[in-house]
DNA sequence: TAACCATATCGTAATATTGCAATATAAATA
DNA sequence: TATTTATATTGCAATATTACGATATGGTTA
């Protein structure tokens, strides 16, 4: 169906996947650790760095956008882009469980 | 196109992007939750958990074990899945260089 | 105001994902 | 060996994603 049957799970659940599933395209990493690299925010010449065409680029600035995890402000003509703390901080919490839990398992089958 | 272009990035981006779209859905949370709630292995009672048929079910075990993210070994007539530390080892780098980054950066113009 | 930037949106084609019924497979047990 | 039980695979329909050319929008500068 191509169609995912959200009103099954949590809100938590929903949230989390929109996030994770919002960072699982290269583009979208490559954006992310620029923005790292580059420390202050970048504006459009994410599209210079990227090997895609710009309309491209701003979809998925868009989609990172909406999941809470770049934010922008204008800046005269352009745009500036950066880390929306906001979005991290939930998956943060996520994988902070993974990893505790993954730290004291025992008694695993595999 | 619906077709990424993997070949302009990097192997880790490739790799990064693969292992947060396979946790980008609801019902892979869920099970990833349930994994780590249930402490040892479960094996097809995740079927029953989740609200979604045992095919689909299995799909999404399938992607997450591709992913590397869950490992799956035989128990007699029934399988036993866990959660995979190798692709949750490789996504908290990515997360550890976000985390560090946030809490240090200064001059940010949003 | 006109021309020029930078960025977003629209429209569309190609491909991927989601979900399930039907069916296959494979181990355990009667 | 036949049956049952657990899981995987196949095939397909509906929808989503990715990518980009063309175009719109909106601020800046000449």
């Amino acid at each position: 169906m191509g169609i995912t049957k959200t009103e099954h799970f949590t809100e938590e659940q929903n949230e989390l996947a929109i996030l994770a599933k919002a960072i699982g395209h290269p583009a979208r990493i490559s954006i992310i650790q620029h923005l790292i690299k580059v420390n202050s925010c970048v504006c459009g010449d994410i599209v210079n760095e990227l090997p895609l065409a710009q309309p491209t680029v701003s979809q998925h600035l868009k989609e990172l956008k909406n999941a809470g995890l770049i934010k922008g402000s204008f800046e005269g003509n352009a745009i500036c882009y950066c880390l929306d703390e906001e979005g991290f901080n939930k998956i943060r919490g996520f994988f902070n469980q993974v990893n505790t839990y993954l730290e004291n398992k025992k008694n695993q089958c595999c």
